[in-house]
DNA sequence: ATTAGAAAGTTATTTTTTTAACAAAGTATT
DNA sequence: AATACTTTGTTAAAAAAATAACTTTCTAAT
């Protein structure tokens, strides 16, 4: 891989899981090469853009043809890390948790779900699909021992904070978080926040934007 | 509210819920004022961004003080909308569904849940706290009747652009998007994704550049 | 073989966004 | 009342991002 994907832009990071959602789109269709100008109709981002962007990470493309749909696909892959195992757990097995437990797109992207945590008895001991919901007391040992990555956060904003703190104690890299809370964490963590109420935030902005 | 307020830029609408979630944990707090720069150490933006940012909507510091937490937080609150009222739906009542109806976040945003709906026979008719989960079949009309402006939407990904289509055409105004598909709406309607897997692409593409 | 066309990759330009600097206004202190 | 201090709101400068324009390379058709 280039040297260059040591420090990409997050502006260009937000993009490229946008553009592999549509290459895959296009996995088997007849025409096995895509044009930059194509890809701009399916992505809404200009082609100029898109070559850009492609073109910061290698030269995948064809002159004259374009980008080869399964080719870019797998570089993407790639640069995304896709090919890296990644250890998963879910901490809080409420609503949200057990919806992720469910969630799809882990291996695709190289993630194993290890395991789910809560702190109801009335939960622990509990099947979701394979996976057992555990007890939050393992949850630390677990960690070390599981060598987990990325945790899942959906417990109650009350405890999101000293639980990601006992995470990352524990030896986390990245926190997946789905609380309501602005989460502190050291910069070497990784946080990622997905925070479902921003959207509904947004969506009120722009419906209000058309009645002032 | 300031005439400004019809284009708001997109990178300053992203900012907003940030600034809300920081203010709303300090709302009971000894001192009621926050400088740009205690705002900036929360937030990690720069006190001169978070000074423009705000300047665009008004002038609601007070120099040599900083900002008022209550009013900040009740200006923000109008700029977002939350005072105009919405209504949604959940299409869609699989886990990620269920979990949607359980959320606390809409009626601080002005947002009522007004019903569910879903395919499968063994779903229609339970209630889910006291929302009823309706069927499909019902949605368009339900639309229309409870004039509907925002429709979650948590179906199957062969579905969704289907489920979309007809939920634009009974005239819901906004796509909360939780398929993970790329869907195709016109340029009338808002289209808010809320991706997860996107989330955990973001994740990856950063653990890997630690790798490589 | 030559020529026209297509589309990537690159460079230059423009636009947007962020940061830095500063002036204005209010507060507190002597 | 005068002075020093804060912190906003604004203006200027810098940096980043996006677009447009251009060059190169490859393909295909005559």
């Amino acid at each position: 891989m280039d040297k260059r994907s040591e420090n990409i832009p997050n502006i260009i990071i937000r993009r490229l899981p946008i553009y592999y959602k549509h290459l895959k789109k296009l996995k088997n269709r007849a025409k096995e090469y895509i044009s930059s100008e194509e890809l701009a109709e399916l992505t809404g981002f200009s082609s100029s853009l898109i070559r850009k962007d492609l073109s910061y990470f290698g030269n995948f493309g064809r002159k004259s043809y374009g980008y080869d749909i399964y080719c870019l696909l797998q570089e993407l892959s790639i640069i995304m890390g896709f090919n890296h195992p990644k250890n998963l757990i879910i901490v809080g097995a409420g609503h949200l948790g057990q919806a992720l437990v469910h969630n799809k797109g882990y291996e695709e992207r190289g993630y194993k779900l290890k395991g789910v945590f809560d702190k109801n008895p009335k939960l622990i001991g509990l099947f979701l699909d394979d996976i057992k919901i555990r007890s939050v007391e393992e949850m630390c040992d677990f960690v070390k021992e599981e060598k987990i990555d990325i945790a899942a956060l959906t417990v109650p904003k009350g405890v999101a904070q000293k639980t990601a703190e006992l995470l990352i104690e524990a030896g986390v890299i990245g926190i997946w978080d789905f609380t309501e809370v602005a989460l502190k964490v050291p910069n070497n963590i990784l946080l990622e926040e997905q925070h479902i109420n921003e959207g509904l935030c947004k969506l009120s902005c722009k419906i209000n934007q058309n009645f002032n």
